[in-house]
DNA sequence: TGACATCGGATAGTAACGCTCTCCAAACTG
DNA sequence: CAGTTTGGAGAGCGTTACTATCCGATGTCA
C-alpha cells in the first residue's frame, strides 16, 4: 500500500508518518520507484505500536525508539530481557542530584528477602516516589508498604506466568507488558477504589 | 523568609519560583514592602508538593494547578472527593475521536459485579489502555484481567482503609494518594517481577 | 503525447511546555 | 551614600512532537 493508505488505516496523518520514517521509528517501505514506496501490514502494526507506547504508555518518541530497538533485536536470553527492558525505560537520573545516602527502599526490600539487583534503576525510582509521598504528607509507612508489596507480588506472578516460553515472543511480551500494563493497572486501581468504597460503606 | 531562602531550602531556582508565583501554583508571600515578601513553611511544603506532583507524578503544571485547587478547597463530602479527584486527573479525551461502541471494559466489570459509575472517565482510560495492549499483541484476555482485578482490589482496600476519618485530611490523602502511589506501585511491580522471576526459576 | 494530480523526500516552521534571562526601581546593607 | 539585593514583569530559549511548504520525479487519464 502507499503512504496515504497507511495513513488512512492507522488514523495517523501522512506528515506524521513521514516524520516517523525520518526518525527511524517506522522502517521504510519497499521503494518501487523513486517516488513510490510500498508498505505492508508490518507497517500498520508498527505505527499502532508506536502510538500505543507514546499515547497510552506515555513514553517520549526517543524512548519509543529505544524500546523498538530492544524488541526487534532477536535472541536475548530470558533473564537479560527483564533487565534490558527495564533499563531502557527509566529516565537516566540527572548526575549530581541529591544523593540522600541510598534511600530506604533497598534496606526495606532486603528485610523482606526480595531478590533484586541492588543497582536496579527501579530502586531509585521507588526511593524517589516514596520520598515524594513523604513530601506530600501521605502517611506511607513501612507497614502500609508491606501490605502493598504483598499484593504486588501477586500481580508480578501473573506477569511472569503469562510470559510465553517462546523466546522470540518473550522479549516483546515482557517489554510491552511492563510498559503497557501500567496504565491498565492504574485505571483498574482507581475503579477498584470506587468499587471498594461503594461496597464497604453503606451510602445514606 | 525571603524568596532566595525559599529557593535554597527547596532546591528550586528563584526564577522558577517566580514562575510558579506568576502561574498561581504558589500562593504569594506576605508583602512586607514593595520589594520584600515573607514566605513561610507553607510555601516550602507547597513547592515540594508541586515538584512531587510534576516530577514524580508526571502531571503537567496545568494539572498540578487543578489538583492544588481541589485539595485546598475545604469541605467536600466523602464520596464526591474520589470523583472530583479522579476527574481532575484524566486528560479530557479529544472530541470526535474513535468511538468503538463503548469498549469492553464496562461489560467486563459489570460481569464482575463491580459498582462503578458507568460514566467514570477511568472506564475510558481502561478501554484505551486495554486496546493498546491488543494493538501491541499482548495476550491480555479476560481471564488474565480477572486475575489482575482480584489483586488490585486488595490494593484498593489498603488505599481506602488508610484514608483518615478526618474530612480535612481525607481530600488531600485521597487525591495525592491516587496520584503519587501510582509511581510507587509501578516501581514496586517491576522489582517484584524481578524477585518473582529470580525465585521461581533456578538460575544455572 | 501531454496536461495534471500525486507521490516520497527534504527543509523549515509552529504550538505548547517549562523554565530562564534581562531589566527595573525600590529598599536594604555596610 | 555607594553598592548589592529584592520582588515583579516581560521577553526569550530549548525541547518535543508534530505540520506546512516546496520540489522534482512519476503515475494517470484524455
Amino acid at each position: 500500500m502507499r503512504l496515504a493508505e497507511l495513513s488512512e488505516r492507522t488514523g495517523v496523518s501522512v506528515a506524521t508518518l513521514k516524520y516517523y520514517l525520518r526518525e527511524g521509528l517506522l522502517h521504510p517501505g519497499a521503494t518501487v520507484s523513486r517516488t513510490q514506496a510500498d508498505y505492508g501490514d508490518s507497517h500498520v502494526e508498527r505505527v499502532r505500536l508506536v502510538r500505543a507506547l507514546s499515547e497510552v504508555g506515555g513514553l517520549s518518541l526517543a524512548t519509543v525508539g529505544r524500546v523498538l530497538e530492544v524488541i526487534t533485536t532477536p535472541g536475548q536470553d530470558w533473564i537479560t530481557v527483564l533487565e534490558t527492558a527495564q533499563r531502557s525505560l527509566v529516565r537516566p537520573r540527572e548526575p549530581g542530584a541529591d544523593d540522600d545516602g541510598q534511600g530506604r527502599a533497598s534496606p526495606w526490600l532486603q528485610s523482606r528477602d526480595w531478590h533484586v539487583d541492588p543497582h536496579d534503576p527501579f530502586l531509585d525510582e521507588l526511593d524517589r516516589a516514596w520520598l515524594a509521598c513523604d513530601h506530600a504528607g501521605i502517611g506511607l509507612d513501612e507497614e502500609r508498604m508491606d501490605h502493598y508489596a504483598d499484593q504486588v507480588v501477586g500481580i508480578a506472578e501473573i506477569d511472569v506466568a503469562s510470559v510465553p516460553a517462546d523466546p522470540e515472543g518473550a522479549v516483546r511480551q515482557v517489554v510491552l507488558g511492563t510498559i503497557l500494563l501500567d496504565p491498565v493497572l492504574s485505571a483498574l486501581r482507581k475503579l477498584a477504589q470506587q468499587h471498594v468504597s461503594m461496597t464497604r460503606t453503606q451510602r445514606p
